[in-house]
DNA sequence: ATCTATTCGGATATTTTTGTCCTATTTGTT
DNA sequence: AACAAATAGGACAAAAATATCCGAATAGAT
């Protein structure tokens, strides 16, 4: 469904937010660890977040990754996978025709719309507040 | 979403159901041509298809691909995507988790399951005799 | 029997995704 | 000023997905 890099980087924004909370700034290194990822590839993942003003990054000492406290409850889920995704789970045809177009559809347009729809729904009204708070109550993890 | 493996045999199924309905066989080369995929890589996932029970292949002058006339309505698309792609778009974690649990969730679980549920019950209830007639009766395509 | 049209299957090539490594840059501490 | 700890970013490597090529096997037509 998301590629690997999408799922580090749902994974990495819910750590940081719940730092951010605490004002804890996380690394790179704290935050690949918490996740169960590879550590270059997650750089790489975070500096395309950061990119997108998603997240912020202090470099040097005391350094690392945060999430403007304020912010957290207003970025959707669905700003994450566009920044790595991008939109084609959104627009794309599911039968991968150039185009998905209500006058020219694939056989399986209208039933897939639906499910991609929900898909979008869902993706644009998770915010990451609540996904951390699931993480800090301790009835959802991060891995394994 | 789906692999291309699997849009193309997706795709390559309704064009043969279509076909076998009128009791007629269609090559690989007719099938690549319909769909627009590239001839050897269609081959095999045909093949797999075949392997799987889904359609038949008949070797030789005049041969081709074909589906029982009378089984095209009871095959689903789930059939089809199961064969190629597995299962993991039904079963599998949306963050990656090594199972997808009630018990150890990830943080979008709840949500995202029901979206995964309905893109199951949807390739669950649809079959290829609905998929054949839209493009039959002109309402669909298969390229472009 | 031979020829031709076709699928089958193994080997290989290309592209994309995923992952690694190393150096540069920044920033706080001493 | 020197050092240490961190992110940034470019180059590279490995793995997986996508795609191509070619000979073998099969089956109908002549
Ligand atoms: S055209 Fe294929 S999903 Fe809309
Ligand atoms: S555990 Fe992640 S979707 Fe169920």
């Amino acid at each position: 469904m998301f590629s690997k890099a999408c799922e580090y980087g749902i994974k990495a924004s819910i750590f940081i937010a719940l730092n951010s909370y605490e004002s804890k700034r996380v690394s790179l290194k704290a935050i690949a660890k918490e996740i169960n990822s590879p550590e270059a590839f997650t750089a790489k993942i975070l500096q395309d977040l950061v990119r997108n003003g998603i997240i912020k990054s202090v470099k040097g000492a005391y350094g690392g990754f945060e999430i403007d406290k304020y912010a957290i409850s207003s970025i959707k889920l669905s700003q994450i996978v566009n920044a790595i995704d991008g939109d084609n789970i959104y627009k794309g045809c599911g039968l991968g025709l150039n185009t998905c177009d209500e006058n020219h559809p694939c056989p399986v347009h209208d039933k897939f719309k639906s499910v991609r729809d929900e898909l979008k729904h869902m993706l644009e009204h998770t915010n990451l507040e609540e996904l951390a708070l699931d993480i800090k109550s301790g009835v959802a993890f991060l891995k394994t």
